[in-house]
DNA sequence: TTCTCTAACTTGCAAATTGCAACTTAAGTG
DNA sequence: CACTTAAGTTGCAATTTGCAAGTTAGAGAA
């Protein structure tokens, strides 16, 4: 597969998504930065169950690359490091959102709370919307 | 990462989502069934420029295997086989139409075409409906 | 000052997965 | 009966992953 930004790349929509979500492990650290309100290294560490760390820092490094995630110096602990959803990682939420729908849709194991599911089917756009307004308010209360 | 039906799967639909969608070939392979209309092995082989064919035959396998598409044999051709996307494979139009968007509005080198893009956004909901609409229509017609 | 703790990584290595090329099978076609 | 097309499979080298252990760096305690 050709590399993003190389001669034979295209302007395919769905290449450009494949590089970035296209990969287990990404699709998992972008649900804990959206719907657990994941911050550092080791959020990501506990909350995945089951991440190498030389993955994580792999696909935190992709993420940063790629403008989804910035990283920062802890203000309070230096030796801490945050990580935070840039607007073009935070639009990303509509995709996650349409991925929950389908999977409580059509995979029985799934189970997504059922207020939760009906406000997104009730109104997509707007539930996406102000979950985005939502994790925006809560980076600058940081 | 724990196998979907294991033991100490969780119900997260990220999770399942990511079982199917987490892998940059299937996200491809998946590209060709919607927008492009490729039926056949060879589709693939040709469109993906560049996937291997046992990468292939494994990622067609575990679409199979998950429901979202089916293989049938050619009735003209017995050589040739036939896959189609199942309700559960169409389902997935919402997703990959909310990653074009994303890509088209985020990745400079993306290129969606205006038309195809701007009535997505006037009504993402009823496009992806007339999407899936399409084809079902297309399925029925062969 | 040194000791210990926490947090975020990096390193080394075995195991699994991928990519490439060649080969196989099966059904028509001339 | 050779030839062609389509859909794979096989073998193997190279890359990537997963696991465990080690490293670095700051902050507080002894």
């Amino acid at each position: 597969m050709p590399k993003h930004g190389s001669e034979t790349w295209c302007g395919c929509p769905i290449r450009y998504g494949a590089t970035v979500l296209g990969d287990a492990w990404a699709l998992l650290i972008l649900r804990d930065l959206v719907f657990k309100g994941a911050r550092h290294f080791g959020d990501f560490v506990a909350a995945d169950e089951g991440i190498s760390t030389n993955i994580l820092s792999d696909r935190l490094r992709m993420l940063d690359r790629e403008g989804i995630v910035t990283r920062e110096a802890d203000p309070d602990r230096a030796v801490r490091v945050i990580y935070r959803l840039t607007p073009k990682g935070r639009a990303l939420v509509p995709v996650l959102l349409a991925i929950v729908n389908w999977s409580e849709t059509w995979d029985v194991r799934t189970e997504v709370p059922g207020p939760f599911i009906e406000a997104y089917r009730a109104d997509p756009e707007g539930f996406s919307e102000s979950l985005i307004a939502e994790l925006e308010a809560g980076d600058a209360a940081d």
